[in-house]
DNA sequence: CCAAAAGTGTTGCCTATACACCCATGT
DNA sequence: ACATGGGTGTATAGGCAACACTTTTGG
């Protein structure tokens, strides 16, 4: 039995994840040193002796990137093949993490954003790491009220859309949006209005999101119990 | 910044879930050292240098506890509270663990198998480990084909309601549970039937999984694209 | 013929998408 | 008045739970 002594080094990473002129944005940051200089790395580093791994990753991007409004951090996986990095073993826990789309968070010079959809270059497995957040993301959009890490405090419907299918890769109608979100009692009306565009037209109303925390709005959809209301469990 | 060249241990757990007279139960070893002797553990050890965490947990579930016969494994989450253990700083990734009915592996002296809804006191943060993989196991039975892993090769719809059943911790219909699963494609007849009970009755006819892993079989109930038929998707 | 167990038909409810239509504003 | 964008009504389709009913066996 191989009990030695071996003790790993673990790293958190964080695919942040945020609606940047209509398109889902990853935050990255180039790395200057080898090994892979030149390509784009996810934020994070070492866990500390006293932190978990959550507020590690919290810590870090406060840290590092100036990333401290955080809407949502969640964690996806263990990334642990041997080989991932050719220096040193190193296993990573990933997340994800959100930030809403009306705030801009200072970050450094070898930082920026660049699209899900058309990464550049990324260092190690973390082009992976961007898909799985990216696939958690869209699925809880469906299945939960996600959606309000994603959206500013306070937008209309139309902005909404936008913030969903950018985040989704596809465009949803804005009607069959509001009607989902509506009936499961995730939005409520702020009872303002926002102001027509230049064009004129009928002024929107506006909404904000009832909860502040994730919630799961839609009960799996079979074998639920014979009767009970199951619905707004707690998060697997 | 702190650093510094602290590694981390790192170990790999399992919740082993199998049901077992009509109970979901789940697989522990007494501990006989300290800390927290006499209480009972999920199985596990240390990460090698050479192995990611899935090889590993495979790895020590043949070494220490002889299952080998595992239908399906899959990562829960990293358990890493700086004071999970009083002993050690130990981060843990935990797995779930799934064993047919049919099989009955060996398992050492220590080790014993435990209904889920009543364990025993169990060592450092193992409970919330094995809620979170019953957890993960129940809401996976309704919109994926995991049944294949908890059933025997070949069942009526009687016995595979059973199972669905202990999983689940509530009874569910076998008229429904047959038509849902049925409509999905993921059962298919095996054309042999069972011979009925000494009571008799109607012999029952024989069913099988279609498919042999695991398959997301209900699409996620909204916000699906446009038109497409994006049933059968891979696994997030 | 009766009891027991398996499996099917049918109904009612709920949720979702699509699309036509009405509403409120600027020019 | 008309164009523009916002919002609602309605039709259609589909999945699920509940329950009555039929089928097939043993005694």
């Amino acid at each position: 039995m191989s009990d030695s002594i071996t003790a790993v080094e673990h790293e958190v990473l964080a695919a942040v994840l945020q609606v940047r002129t209509h398109v889902l944005q990853v935050l990255l940051w180039q790395r200057a040193r080898k090994p892979d200089a030149g390509r784009w790395s996810l934020p994070g580093g070492r866990l500390g002796p006293d932190e978990d791994v959550e507020h590690s990753i919290r810590r870090q991007l406060a840290e590092k990137v100036d990333v401290r409004q955080l809407s949502h951090v969640e964690q996806l996986s263990v990334f642990s093949a041997p080989d991932r990095r050719p220096d040193t073993r190193m296993v990573a826990t990933a997340f994800l993490g959100l930030v809403p789309s009306h705030v801009d968070p200072a970050v450094p010079e070898d930082t920026s954003w660049h699209p899900v959809d058309r990464l550049p270059e990324t260092a190690f497995d973390h082009r992976a790491i961007v898909e799985r957040a990216r696939g958690r993301l869209r699925a809880k959009l469906s299945y939960t009220n996600i959606g309000f890490a994603i959206a500013p405090p306070e937008f209309t419907i139309s902005e909404l859309r936008t913030h969903y299918s950018a985040a989704l890769g596809y465009t949803v109608s804005a009607t069959n949006l509001q009607r989902v979100l509506a009936r499961r009692g995730v939005l409520e009306p702020t009872g303002e209005t926002a102001p027509p565009g230049r064009a004129g037209g009928r002024p929107a109303a506006l909404f904000r999101f009832a909860a502040g925390g994730l919630e799961v709005t839609d009960q799996f959809a079979v074998l639920r119990p014979p009767a009970g209301p199951y619905a707004h469990s707690s998060v697997r």
